[in-house]
DNA sequence: TGCATTTCGTGATATAGATCAAGTCCCAAT
DNA sequence: ATTGGGACTTGATCTATATCACGAAATGCA
């Protein structure tokens, strides 16, 4: 594993806490290795042989049962995965697929479980990393739950407005299908979606959009700080 | 806190592993209190000042916006609730409401936080048990967007029948409206699945649920370890 | 440059499930 | 015994969203 990965990796809340000997132990194990777009890394229900950290590119989880499929999330760099299968030593709940072309390092589960043991800093920064990560699954599952599609797609074009810096006009991260997809509808219900936007002054062109008129966005939206605020 | 309860408490995986020097700690600022049906013992949006752990009785956990209410969990004994806020130092996600006369112990956030930074054992099992939450989460959502009303009832039939031990005949743990809402649907709508499941042998008589051919109901519903098995 | 493939938009239709409105049954309190 | 309320059922709509079908636009590739 190169050591401009390894520094990548180590910047992680998950590992930055821990020892410089135990850090070395991970990496011993570890490699890093290039993806192509849309290869399947993990297949659910396998045994978890390895912890992933998506260094570059961006990874769907999504689940099949009985022919359907489902998105449950889209990672971008720099994170961990499958965490909870690795120190459980359980079987994968997801599958995961590269987007674009993307660095993945894989560490193996034995040696997290390992150094689990012997490292406290280590199992500390853990519990944080899980706690966010249970706490994330439960705000997809409320948006879901809670939220028609046109809603989900408003806050979620205020959440991305917010994170690229407040101005009125941006891009869309990926492709309308894959956003579809993530927003848990279909490519035409999206298509609709945005029409039905344009009541409350969202344009779009292309990839483009506009907020012409955020108050009455966030009027129509309802921005709520345990849904929509990714540090609650 | 009585003693009796403290002993229930220290029997949780969560607290078994720890010194008793720190669990006295922990005990030290807790008490246990009775709460009538139907209580709200915590609203969503909440600072988190303590760590609940169920006794006896039942508790939902449920989440609201926008005027619109979902039921995210039912817990039953003994379990703790809201560790992810607690370790966290975070607003609750859910709010929780009991559902019946029910005992809770209630230890203060700020001594868990504490316990969790001097006790190793402790900050160990926490990870085992925030991974194992997550994991449910996972679970849930997974059932949610992959399986209809009628395959989720027909699922639910066959771990409830698994859990009780496997009799071909046995009674519903709650009532139906409860149900409903635990499966993700309207009371009519289970009155309809029931309906619907008839066909695969299964017959109601108030709570009394007979399944008459095994195999044919599990060819409908198609259990899958990944959804199904609680050990997974 | 031109062809093939994929993506996108849009209308028509289908479907799962929610909502609304009665009506039945059961039980508990008077 | 009578009454009243809650839980459950059933049927009739209503609604959100999926699916299907097709044409247009964009994109990639030879």
């Amino acid at each position: 594993m190169p050591a401009l990965s390894h520094q990548d990796v180590r910047e992680l809340h998950l590992f930055s806490e821990m020892s410089d000997e135990h850090f070395q132990m991970l990496m011993r194990g570890a490699y890093v290795q290039n993806f192509p777009p849309q290869l399947e890394l993990i297949e659910e229900g396998a045994a978890s042989d390895f912890l992933h950290v998506l260094l570059s590119g961006s990874v769907d989880l999504f689940s099949s049962w009985n022919g359907r499929e489902t998105i449950m999330a889209t990672l971008r760099p720099v994170n961990s995965f499958i965490l909870a299968a690795t120190i459980k030593d359980a079987p994968y709940l997801m599958s995961a697929r590269t987007l674009e072309k993307s660095r993945v390092a894989l560490i193996p589960s034995e040696d997290v479980r390992k150094v689990f043991e012997l490292d406290n800093a280590f199992a500390r920064a853990m519990v944080t990393e899980l706690a966010e990560c249970y706490r994330a699954v439960i705000k997809t599952q409320k948006e879901q739950k809670l939220r028609t599609s046109l809603e989900r797609l408003a806050n979620y074009l205020l959440r991305h407005q917010k994170r690229e810096g407040v101005s009125h006009e941006f891009d869309l991260p990926f492709e309308k299908r894959r956003l579809a997809s993530y927003l848990g509808m279909t490519p035409e219900n999206l298509s609709r979606a945005f029409k039905g936007l344009q009541a409350y002054g969202v344009t779009i062109d292309g990839q483009h959009i506009t907020i012409s008129d955020q108050a009455d966005l966030e009027r129509f939206a309802k921005p709520d700080r345990l849904l929509d605020d990714p540090f609650y």
